[in-house]
RNA sequence: CGGGGUGUAGCGCAGUUUGGUAGCGCGCUUGGUUUGGGACCAAGAGGUCGGGAGUUCAAAUCUCCCCACCCCGACCA
């Protein structure tokens, strides 16, 4: 391709609209436009980066016996119906009228769709397994579209539906997924981690999300610098410290704290550690009100929370200005005596029950307890594991010490089991002639989303970095001087020559100055920049530089394409999986 | 959905407080000089000032209504 041919709008500077890095790069760099809130146009590069991904994605999904589809983006209400979906779904579902007035939704997922298909196709065990799948647009309508074409509305996402006779299969299908994943991350060029994650409202047993590790993502995972573990921070267990079990309790004490409510002005005003310092939190959950206590350098996990409880709902009960409500003042809440101001449950992280003489609120404005002792001073409901994991806990699996990073999900994969199966009465008849329900798994991939991913993990502050097999072109080649004749016919014979060989090459003939030509290049993120300048004409040497180190080697002309050859493979071989 | 903010040329912004001929930088067009990291000189084009209603002799500027977009939160696979 010739930039001259193309369209390639590169910016100057940057736009308003656009916060996150990804989406400031990817609207400088030429590769991307807004349509509408979460709505983007992809320009030719824009485009090309998502077809490498999706020639990726379809390799691996493909060798792990996958079958490719196409599902429509328009769905009846009816399947949504079927499935108890169409109500459930809420507001994020993008809902329309035909001219008959009948109801239709834009997918934001195809398992109504594609469960349809297969009870209507599929009738024996001898049909399956079947992995299906579709790459294509998805809708959701979020309430907050943001950070450009990581939440957008519209959005491409790669999903496979599995289908299989049990939950042996299911297995299998699953692990099968688990593999080609890797492999795509992999192949894509992505530092990332699976990791284990909260099953959520969808249900099933087993998942793991894709996380592309970034500081700007929007996920916390902890993982195991001894062992393969990760989780999301929302998921990962953790064990309760039991130092200090041992100490001799003393009287209780209450003590004058004005003005302090945190636990840190606490500590400070009492001079003892957070960590001797019970934290109590008020929780509506389904409208009772439960306490949670966690030592004071902790966090409560309200998923973890949630979960125990089994309630639907869970929201902080005392915010400012809300004190009078149950009569409690905020900061000095605490558990002692705390039944009595209309607390129906309290809750209590493991740690909890090993502190001695701690402090806590005292349920009066401006006092704490000193000396608080659990089970001498109050009753816990129940002590469980409430809190948020942290950095330098130890791993569930091999007592490591864990780390904490950021991440960006780019792809998820759930066991369904036979959820959708039974809605829609998917069933195949066994050996035996019994009518059996087929169990599912679903498989997705954000492709757009992935885009993002890579450059909110590659670039520097001159632009993006592509990893090889994703980037919009793998070299770019310009002179100079396009107005230099001689500088011009051999970047035209290299550019001919590359493209012999299968490389993929573009060639920026504009008759710009050079820097503006070398600062798109840097911004857009070619791996390899070719340059055709005097020492071409003069020593027959051509200039090659790497985006992702800065460095430049000198190579004859001759040379030239075997030796490209060869830096392409070097960029890939970090990710070379056969 | 709650809170906050912004809409002025393709992009980034000033002008709005105090009403009086719509500006700057970049980009774009033409001509010339340039050509190894976003060149220089000269001449140009480009605006229903987000939309509507109102106040006024006069509205980008004041009032009311609406819309769009962004940020924080809530929500969510």
């Amino acid at each position: 391709m010739r930039v001259t041919q193309a369209l390639i709008p590169t910016l100057r500077e940057v736009p308003a609209e656009a916060d996150t890095i990804s989406h400031q790069l990817l609207l400088r760099a030429g590769m991307l436009r807004r349509v509408a809130a979460g709505v983007y146009t992809l320009l030719p590069l824009g485009y090309r980066v998502v077809q490498k991904i999706e020639r990726i994605v379809r390799e691996e999904m493909n060798r792990a016996g996958g079958v490719e589809m196409l599902l429509p983006i328009i769905q009846p209400a009816e399947l949504w119906y079927e499935s108890g979906r169409w109500n459930v779904y809420g507001p994020e579902l993008f809902r329309l009228k035909d001219r008959h007035d009948r109801d239709f939704c834009l997918g934001p997922t195809h398992e109504e769709v594609i469960t349809d298909l297969v009870r209507q196709e599929v009738k024996s065990y001898r049909q399956l397994p079947l992995l299906l799948y579709q790459i294509q647009n998805k809708y959701r309508d979020e309430r907050r579209p943001r950070f450009g074409l990581l939440r957008g509305r519209e959005f491409i996402m790669k999903d496979l539906y599995s289908f299989d006779r049990d939950e042996e299969g299911l297995e299998i299908s699953y692990r099968k997924m688990y593999e080609a994943y890797t492999r795509i991350f992999t192949r894509c060029g992505l530092t990332f981690r699976a990791v284990e994650a909260d099953s959520g409202a969808i249900g099933g047993s087993d998942t793991h999300e894709f996380m592309v590790l970034a500081d700007t993502g929007e996920a916390e995972i902890v993982y195991c610098t001894g062992c393969d573990y990760a989780a999301d921070v929302e998921k990962a267990p953790c064990r309760a410290e039991t130092k200090d079990a041992c100490e001799e309790m003393l009287d209780t004490e209450l003590v004058a704290t004005p003005g302090a409510r945190t636990v840190r002005e606490v500590a400070e005003y009492l001079n003892v550690t957070p960590e001797r310092i019970i934290k109590t939190l008020l929780y509506e959950a389904d409208g009772e009100l439960v306490a949670v206590l966690v030592r004071g350098d902790r966090n409560v996990n309200e998923i973890k929370v949630k979960n125990f409880l089994g309630v639907n709902q869970i929201e902080i009960a005392l915010e400012n200005g809300s004190e009078e409500k149950y009569g409690l003042p905020l900061g000095y809440v605490g558990p002692v005596g705390l039944k009595e101001k209309g607390v129906v449950k309290i809750l209590a992280d493991g740690e909890v029950r090993y502190l001695r003489n701690a402090v806590a609120g005292a349920n009066r404005m401006g006092f704490h307890y000193r000396n608080v002792n659990p089970d001498r001073d109050f009753v816990v409901d129940n002590y469980g594991d409430f809190r948020v994991a942290e950095e330098g806990d130890s791993c569930p699996c091999c007592h490591q010490p864990l780390k904490m990073r950021r991440g960006i999900e780019v792809g998820q994969i759930f066991k369904l089991g036979t959820k959708y199966s039974k809605a829609l009465g998917a069933t195949v008849l066994d050996e035996q002639g019994n009518e059996i329900p087929i169990v599912m798994g679903c498989y997705g991939i954000g492709i757009t989303r992935t885009m993002a991913a890579a450059v909110e993990q590659g670039h520097d502050e001159d632009g993006i970095i592509w990893p090889v097999d994703i980037a919009p072109f793998e070299v770019v080649i310009m002179a100079v001087n396009q107005r230099d004749s001689l500088q011009t016919e051999i970047a035209e014979k290299i550019y001919e020559d590359l493209r012999n060989a299968g490389i993929d090459v573009i060639y920026d003939d504009r008759t710009e100055r050079p820097g503006v030509k070398f600062k798109d290049a840097d911004l857009i993120g070619y791996p390899i920049r070719l340059v055709v300048g005097n020492r071409a004409v003069t020593d027959n040497l051509l200039e090659i530089k790497l985006r992702s180190t800065g460095e430049i080697i000198y190579k004859e002309k001759d040379e030239a394409v075997s030796y490209l050859r060869e830096v392409l493979n070097r960029l890939r071989k970090d990710n070379n999986l056969t």
